[in-house]
DNA sequence: GCTTGACCTTCCCGTAACTGTAAGCCTCAT
DNA sequence: ATGAGGCTTACAGTTACGGGAAGGTCAAGC
């Protein structure tokens, strides 16, 4: 299979794909006597898991590892589970730091009259000189 | 006032007051006889107020964008709050999107047992075929 | 047999918002 | 005068790609 189908059966670009090959995070496609990429079964595998691993926020060299963890059949469930749950808790970070930002603004914003007139509680916010 | 103090005062690492000099976000600072940068008290505010916003999660450009904003005296705050409400659901796509990947991670560490046998179901997961 | 258009190739630049590092002045206290 | 610490510039590195140029390949159609 060629880059261009498998970028649409793993969900992945192109241009992605080739990315990947070229920091290593998937060994180099084969390629045809012409030059091209070559897909086989196993490569395709991988890059739908990938694809999945991302989607849920991994980075890549998060997913660098899961796919070492993957590849080794006698790895402990629990090295697996450790990284998923440090990935969740880092999330949960972002989240939270994200709605505080959030409610804060927000909170601005409904002070805030938004109409032709110049007076606005955010921007005094912003610029207060105490704090 | 030197970058450091000013660093110190305004919260943002000098690195960074360079970095926004260089951008062109703020204005040149003036310089002393011997060249470091010699920032006076309206350099400082507009340092405080850009540290403000940014902590609040708005890009560089909003950013600029609320620095022309409250230097104009006439601008209507409906305008402001036009910004802060497209920030407010900004974040609030970013955090749907995180929460629904939480919840689908949290889901698969739950059904994971985390032991020292290689079965995971997070794993199974990412490598399932169909889908 | 030749052209056309869709793919494929590599290579390099640009993105956001900085941080790190190097090499070299400036200033002040000892 | 010397050493520590602060300042200067400039360039590279970070994350995870996307855009675009210049050129090779392949199957279809005339």
């Amino acid at each position: 299979m060629k880059i261009g189908q498998v970028a649409e059966v793993s969900g992945l670009p192109a241009k992605t794909i080739r990315y990947y090959e070229s920091i290593g995070l998937i060994e180099p496609a084969g390629r045809t006597s012409s030059g091209y990429r070559a897909y086989q079964e196993r490569d395709i595998e991988t890059l739908k898991f990938i694809q999945r691993a991302r989607s849920l926020g991994f980075s890549i060299n998060e997913v660098s590892a899961l796919l070492t963890l993957w590849n080794d059949r006698n790895r402990a469930s629990s090295q697996v589970k450790a990284l998923a749950k440090q990935h969740v808790a880092d999330m949960d970070r972002k989240i939270a730091e994200l709605q505080s930002m959030k409610d804060t603004l927000s909170n601005l914003i409904e002070k805030c009259q938004g109409d032709h007139r110049p007076d606005c509680p955010i921007l005094n916010d912003f610029a207060k000189t105490d704090r």
